[in-house]
DNA sequence: GATTAATGTG
């Protein structure tokens, strides 16, 4: 009977052998033999049940702890089973001494369930009770040390393998190349790939990799030439992964393809793994052409990591819709479940596309995909930053609140919600709370910070928040010198945007076009213009599309001439068919009131019109009083295909406005709503109101923010029934009735935020009427430093 | 030993 159980078990026949162990058990006391075998089927069956009975038989036989292996048995049997309590139990009981064995069992057993604090305690045990690891465990305790990123374990193991003679082994000696390269110390990889004697491709191959990973792409290229000269070593699949993501993140696609083509001829190409980074190297190269052809012809058989790297390629290359495409396209694929790499890399993509509903529907997926949000730092940022784009800053706020591991990335994600979302003191009190926490800054929160600064318009925190950048060593920063000046031209303050712009030792296009960008908005033209120049004959830089909207903005205060200069340039620059810029161009013409140049310019064939070139056309005409040609290009634009988006509504609706249309006003009001299903905004309401207070029905203007169907609006951040009162406040001085304004005025002052609204909106009102005094009288009031708020290229792209 | 992911400058 004792050989058959033992026979059972071998033959992976569990239940028989424990049903026969449980008959035998009546009639006679068990061989201690036959206890690994009932042991070692126990651990193959998921039920504790029998497992822990066997423990108490083994106990009331009194075989428990006379024999080594029924010990390590029934220490496998728990770990297997995942009772960490009850295999924690049975190693304390356990005679150590020399017990190797049950030390790499758990070693192992916890490195598969990512138990690395539990691995090197296991470990750092052995080394006290001088019992020597296996190569397999040693192994597991690097690979700990990397996950737990804890260089000072890592120096103790490390030193443990030299005095105990395990440099010897190239396994050992691979694991410390890839745990330095993971917590970026290529120095010490480097040095212990040079101390290996007897090196292997995976020796190489983690010293690639780690390069790699490190972004030190020259050392890839170098390692890999190196690698083809040494002799008995071929390059393999994970040599070419290294290899491909340098060759995709230094940008050439040349390279590329000579690998590709070099894949292909040494029949490696088959890989999915290989194909997929073959695809994202295409993609990181912006030839997206290719991914797809790779996507489409090479890959076989897809898998998950293949859908996530088109998605990514796609969003990467700035097309958003086409990835959003693509993921809709892997959801009705048979066998293909998204994960968490999908949900975040189509995140944002519905974010930038404004799509509440894809995000939220997204939430819910991945709560139902048994995904823990809480855990997933990633997915949770991308989720926070998601629902904050579209405006629903509760959603991220209780996102923020509800995980464990918010990070320095999730913190600047909730700043930037809010700054986004016009609620500049929570980001302020958020930035503060942030300083105090654990959670440590970086380059972006200085960033995110400048932003905010820049937004409120206060000088008196932009120079604060410049010492404390300039404190904690984060002015060097290409990317903090550049929002730097952002920042001190919105405040108006030119002298430190120079100020920062000379201090600069690296500077960039962006560097360039943000001086450029601010000394326009401030409605310094001949300084912009200056800077271009100074820009072409002093530096390799070329002016691209963003040079020359900046160029154009705020035209308001140039002259047709200039306006001339600036298109010869784009012409010079082969920029004439970029929409951006023409669009741009048109609008400045027709800012400055020659409507024939900008409707030339819109006529022109060798431009793409889009979307918002309809708009600025529209919006043209209307702020010239051209109310009827609005509404008559309005027609052609439906003629032509182009749906009318929000935007269009708010120029024809601002156009009626403006031209005293109200009647037409009101059609076109009711054709948005009606025909094309579009949720009037809060610009829309205060065009309304707008309309009714120059047309003298200020009653009427009053009662639509009375009845609160403004409320009703697509969008509902709180300064948003600022702007609304604000309409009515400029209705009121259209219409000269100071009784009302009065009555506004005082409401506004009361709002959160409302005096700084009030008064932007004052001075707004004030200047847009060329009233300069009354300007002037404000700031005297106001006086600290605010100016208008500007609006950015934000604007500009939608 | 390995490919895909979040926040950010004009």
């Amino acid at each position: 009977m004792h050989a058959l159980i033992k026979s059972f078990s071998q033959s992976h026949k569990h239940w028989q052998s424990l049903l026969l162990f449980k008959k035998l058990l009546p009639i006679s006391k068990p061989q201690i033999s036959t206890f690994p075998s009932i042991l070692n089927s126990c651990s193959s069956l998921p039920y504790l049940h029998p497992g822990q009975v066997n423990h108490g038989y083994l106990i009331k036989f009194g075989v428990y702890g006379s024999c080594v292996d029924i010990g390590n048995g029934l220490l496998r049997m728990y770990l297997k089973l995942g009772d960490f309590q009850c295999a924690y139990k049975v190693f304390d009981e356990m005679p150590m001494k020399n017990n190797s064995h049950a030390f790499d069992c758990i070693i192992h057993e916890f490195s598969i369930n990512r138990m690395f604090d539990d691995v090197v305690a296991a470990f750092e045990k052995m080394v006290v009770l001088c019992v020597f690891p296996s190569v397999h465990s040693l192994c597991h305790v690097i690979r700990a040390c990397s996950e737990l990123n804890s260089i000072k374990r890592g120096y103790f193991v490390h030193g443990y393998v030299r005095r105990n003679g395990f440099d010897n082994h190239v396994h050992v000696m691979n694991s410390l190349i890839s745990m330095y390269s993971k917590m970026g110390r290529m120095d010490l990889a480097q040095q212990v790939f040079d101390d290996v004697i007897f090196k292997d491709i995976v020796s190489w191959n983690s010293l690639i990799t780690g390069y790699a990973q490190n972004q030190n792409w020259s050392k890839v290229f170098e390692l890999f030439l190196c690698l083809q000269r040494a002799e008995n070593l071929v390059p393999n699949v994970v040599t070419f992964l290294a290899l491909l993501s340098g060759v995709g993140h230094a940008g050439e696609a040349s390279t590329g393809m000579s690998i590709h083509g070099h894949l292909i001829s040494i029949g490696l190409y088959s890989d999915v793994q290989l194909g997929t980074a073959v695809l994202n190297m295409y993609a990181k190269c912006e030839r997206l052409d290719y991914a797809e052809i790779v996507f489409k012809q090479d890959l076989m058989s897809k898998s998950l990591v293949s859908w996530n790297a088109l998605i990514s390629a796609y969003k990467q290359n700035g097309y958003d819709r086409e990835a959003a495409g693509i993921y809709e396209r892997m959801l009705v694929e048979p066998d293909m479940k998204p994960d968490s790499f999908s949900f975040a890399n189509v995140l944002p993509v519905y974010a930038s596309l404004r799509k509440i509903q894809r995000v939220r529907l997204i939430h819910s997926m991945v709560i139902k995909s048994g995904l823990n949000v809480e855990n997933d730092v990633v997915l949770c940022t991308a989720l926070l930053d998601s629902y904050g784009k579209c405006s629903d800053v509760k959603a991220a706020e209780s996102l923020f609140f509800s995980t464990h591991h918010a990070n320095t990335a999730t913190w600047n994600a909730l700043i930037a919600v809010y700054i986004l979302n016009n609620k500049m003191e929570n980001g302020m009190n958020l930035f503060h709370q942030m300083v105090g926490s654990r959670v440590s800054l970086d380059s972006i929160t200085v960033v995110t910070l400048c932003q905010l600064c820049g937004q409120m318009g206060s000088l008196k925190h932009a120079n604060m928040f410049h010492g404390f950048s300039l404190f904690k060593g984060f002015s060097s920063h290409l990317i903090v010198g550049n929002a730097l000046i952002d920042m001190y031209m919105r405040c108006g303050c030119t002298e430190s945007a120079e100020l920062v712009f000379h201090s600069m030792c690296v500077k960039n296009i962006v560097t360039w076009n943000t001086m450029i960008y601010g000394y326009m908005a401030v409605g310094c033209s001949p300084k912009g213009l200056g800077l271009f120049q100074q820009m072409q004959s002093e530096t390799a830089y070329n002016p691209d599309s963003v040079t020359f909207i900046s160029l154009l903005q705020g035209c308001l205060s140039v002259s047709a001439t200039y306006l001339e200069l600036v298109h010869a340039y784009i012409l010079k620059y082969g920029l004439a068919s970029e929409t951006q810029v023409m669009n741009s161009l048109i609008d400045g013409f027709a800012k400055i009131g020659d409507l024939e140049k900008a409707r030339e310019l819109f006529m022109q064939t060798d431009f793409k019109k889009d979307q918002s070139s309809w708009n600025i056309m529209i919006a043209g005409y209307g702020m010239n009083g051209q109310g009827s040609e609005s509404s008559k290009l309005f027609s052609q634009m439906e003629v032509n295909g182009y749906a009318p988006d929000a935007i269009t509504f708010t120029c024809l609706l601002s156009s009626c406005s403006h031209c005293g249309l109200i009647e037409d006003g009101c059609k076109f009001f009711e054709l948005m709503i009606t025909k094309y299903n579009i949720q009037p905004s809060i610009e829309h309401w205060t065009c309304i109101i707008d309309m009714l207070g120059r047309a003298n029905s200020l009653e009427d203007a009053y009662d639509v923010i009375k009845t609160g169907i403004y409320h009703k609006c697509s969008d509902s951040a709180p300064l948003d029934s600022i702007t609304v009162w604000g309409a009515l406040l400029s209705a009121c001085r259209f219409s000269m009735n100071m009784e009302v304004g009065e009555v506004v005025g005082k409401k506004l002052s009361k709002m959160e935020s409302g005096k700084v609204g009030y008064y932007s909106l004052l001075s707004n009102l004030y200047s847009s009427n060329k009233k300069w005094d009354e300007v002037t009288e404000i700031r005297k009031v106001f006086g600290d430093g605010k100016v208008m708020k500007k609006p950015g290229l934000s604007s500009l792209k939608s």
